[in-house]
DNA sequence: ATAGTAATAGACTGACTGGTCTACTTTAAG
DNA sequence: CTTAAAGTAGACCAGTCAGTCTATTACTAT
């Protein structure tokens, strides 16, 4: 298993026909014939559909977490700050794929959570993985007094990557970010805001 | 067309079953089996899978519509309470549904908004049908001075209806309704509150 | 009573599903 | 140079998919 150039093609043509058409409506064989990888190879390289689901998600978040590390642990920049690039780039990102794909590990977590536990598992555990990223930014910002300490991070965490996965899901439906912006804006009027004295 | 128990029949079964599979996972010969229908009967009544969804869609609307009234127009009940009583409700059902079955049309939301523009629009329609009915619940508490009137009630619509499907996304992957609880929390504590004077 | 239609009934179709199988080619080790 | 394993290749399988077809029964209007 030393050449992974095949394992990955059919990675990245799987997590693309994923996040645009959801799991079970993607096919194996379409699957081999985006990438033109035969279908031997497939079952060389992964066991089963699910194994190779697995194997998408991983992938996917593996890389995305690059990203929100990017995004949300870059210490140059004031934590409320960071998190306005993260919400401005789930925005461009949504209009990119036309509203069409949003975010694969949401998506998943919807289609599969309660088809397979083995799915809904490894979903959860990234979406966990990603409120702790959120939990470090808010206690920054605690930290540096630029939002109030009376509500634990992590309670603030979950209601930010809540808000936000039913944000995208909306902007979905409605084929517009404005779900995105408004869940933005009350965010930021009204629970990230100082102490009052 | 008169004796439509048949064709009841087959849209509650297909409910239920998309309800918890979702639609591309549920086939025709599925429902048929559940409700122990012909198949000739089901193509009598509909003309495909699609047209039979959108009955679903909209018998599940027109019923959840009505709840929706009676828990969120109930004048006797104060509008914040209205609310909450709602988020019990929400709650309860994922406790029923052993957090597998969530939202319906936010599920299908999920799935068939970028797989077929029919269903994004019916999906739309109910969605935003359902906004306005926390819109009039807010007009209500701003009219009393339970809320502050900064934010149109139309934002504030948005941002719960959002905030509450992700909640319920999120509960199902993690199956637990510990992010409903904390959306609600939050929601009361820090968006939903009184007019500082 | 009869004609016409609404509805039931389920066998059947072609396309496609995930998955298996065998044959072949390439690579690496001894 | 030989051998074993890794990887490529695609025909093939049983099962399922949405949808069609024909036959039959139930009902209703005349």
């Amino acid at each position: 298993m030393k050449n992974n150039v095949t394992r990955d093609k059919l990675i990245d043509s799987g997590a693309q026909l994923i996040s645009q058409q959801g799991y079970n409506a993607t096919g194996i064989n379409a699957v081999l014939k985006a990438c033109g990888v035969p279908k031997g190879s497939f079952y060389h390289y992964f066991s089963s559909k699910e194994d190779f689901g697995l194997a998408v998600i991983e992938r996917f978040a593996a890389a995305y977490d690059e990203t929100l590390v990017a995004l949300l642990e870059d210490s140059e920049t004031p934590p409320l700050e960071r998190l306005k690039r993260y919400f401005a780039a789930g925005r461009d990102h949504m209009h990119e794929c036309d509203h069409a794909t949003g975010c694969l590990i949401g998506n998943l977590g919807q289609e599969l959570s309660g088809q397979s536990d083995t799915f809904r598992d490894a979903l959860n555990l990234v979406l966990q993985r990603w409120e702790q990223r959120f939990v470090r930014c808010l206690q920054d910002a605690q930290a540096r007094g630029d939002i109030a300490s009376h509500t634990a991070p992590e309670a603030l965490a979950s209601f930010i990557l809540t808000g936000w996965e039913g944000a995208i899901l909306r902007a979905k439906t409605l084929k517009s970010v404005e779900p995105m912006e408004q869940f933005e804006t009350i965010l930021f009027q009204q629970v990230l805001v100082r102490p009052s004295p």
